[in-house]
DNA sequence: GAAAAGATCTTCT
DNA sequence: GAAGATCTTTTCC
């Protein structure tokens, strides 16, 4: 399971994301991903392991969330070895199972639901303690599913950041209409 | 110790 | 298309 963060960017594309919460039962597919290693100035690893960071450093398979601006959730999938603060940005998602919980929660319906990282969180349900979750374990899961086709996977310089942001590190499924429009090419 | 920026989203013009 | 909301972490006196 433990891949440098590209790999494991690309591999993330078609894997679902369970979030038993509630009684309900929110499950969706994902559509876009971004990698962040220690290597990249754009990470917040890349200056060390910090309190808020920890999370980053666990083995792979681990969540880390954190909050954005002071009201968003941004969450990554922890990607590396145990000590290796590299992991995979989860931007968007197409919604499978709970759409109209998903929608309660967000206050909003269709295409609004989950094409964003804080979207995305805010329709799962997903917030602060699940920092350091193991997400092979309920209430939050991840589900692997075999790897999509290569030319399936469209690679893009990454969304809303200043440092090293050309670096083509960003992956989504062609064609899918769950990607964030003006970036689908 | 103080100030500024940040892997964002919503609302208003 | 531009700015506001709102707070943690980082950086610079």
């Amino acid at each position: 399971m433990e891949t440098d963060a590209e790999t494991a960017a690309k591999r993330l594309l078609g894997c679902e994301l369970v979030h038993e919460v509630e009684g309900h039962r929110l499950r969706v597919r994902i559509v876009e991903t971004e990698a962040y290693d220690e290597a990249d100035p754009a990470s917040h690893t890349h200056r060390g392991r910090t309190a808020r960071n920890d999370a980053m450093f666990l083995s792979a398979g681990h969540a880390y969330v954190y909050l954005i601006h002071g009201l968003h959730h941004c969450m990554n999938v922890v990607a590396g070895f145990e000590g290796h603060g590299c992991g995979v940005l989860i931007r968007a998602a197409e919604p499978l199972e709970g759409l109209a919980e998903m929608e309660r929660r967000r206050g909003r319906g269709g295409a609004e639901l989950t094409n964003g990282p804080g979207k995305l969180c805010q329709a799962m349900g997903i917030t602060l303690p699940m920092r350091e979750h193991d997400l092979g374990e309920p209430p939050l899961i991840l589900i692997r599913r075999s790897p999509v086709d290569q030319d399936q996977i469209v690679v893009t310089r990454r969304v809303g950041i200043a440092k090293n942001a050309d670096a083509p590190r960003r992956f989504y499924l062609r064609g899918d209409p769950w990607v964030p429009r003006p970036w689908t090419t």
